[in-house]
DNA sequence: ACGATGATGAAC
DNA sequence: TTCATCATCGTA
């Protein structure tokens, strides 16, 4: 296996962490059992003057984690059925993370939680082998023209931020 | 195109 | 305490 990430990975802008995180192994393990996939679609959220991010309207119970250090996961519940797993990213009280949308044949962010058995008992533990669901670099570098960026999905409310192109998606070369 | 399904946040 | 909304998905 990779190197597992370590926290300062993710003490940078979203937009390169989501940039960065592409290719990587998301490795998951419960009851003992280890199950890894790459990430191959990402989004970030920059922060709070971005009308798409959760922190837009200031700091609630939902997203106080992304207030906190970087490197510690943001589930959430949403459409009254699907988890969405996001990492946590930038300093310390500036509110920013990047979703994970799809890994691996799993595409979609409902399906992949679902697949992993993430749920909220993950919400603001950190990426470490201990919390169950950590990062790893595989070493392989990702080739720039297997990466594409499009606007974000389920974001048309965001007005001007609605557009910007913010997913990335690694693509087959 | 639409319904499932329930937490969330803002208004009252 | 209501009520519209929601970083989705399966079925049609």
């Amino acid at each position: 296996m990779g190197r597992v990430l370590p926290l300062s990975f993710f003490n940078r802008s979203a937009l390169t962490v989501a940039r960065s995180l592409l290719g990587k192994y998301l490795v998951r393990r419960r009851n003992g059992a280890v199950a890894a996939a790459v990430i191959t679609e990402v989004e970030a959220y920059v922060g709070p003057q971005d009308k798409a991010c959760h922190a837009h309207r200031g700091r609630t119970a939902r997203n106080a984690v992304m207030f906190g250090p970087a490197g510690h996961w943001y589930v959430y519940f949403v459409y009254g059925m699907h988890w969405m797993l996001n990492i946590v990213t930038g300093p310390q009280d500036y509110p920013a993370a990047v979703l994970i949308r799809g890994v691996g044949h799993w595409n979609g962010p409902g399906k992949l939680t679902k697949a992993l058995g993430i749920d909220g008992c993950l919400n603001g533990k950190m990426t470490h082998r201990k919390s169950g669901l950590w990062i790893e670099d595989p070493g392989c570098l990702v080739p720039q023209n297997a990466m594409q960026r499009t606007p974000r999905i389920g974001v048309a409310y965001a007005e001007d931020w609605a557009l910007k192109p913010y997913r990335f998606v690694l693509r087959k070369v």
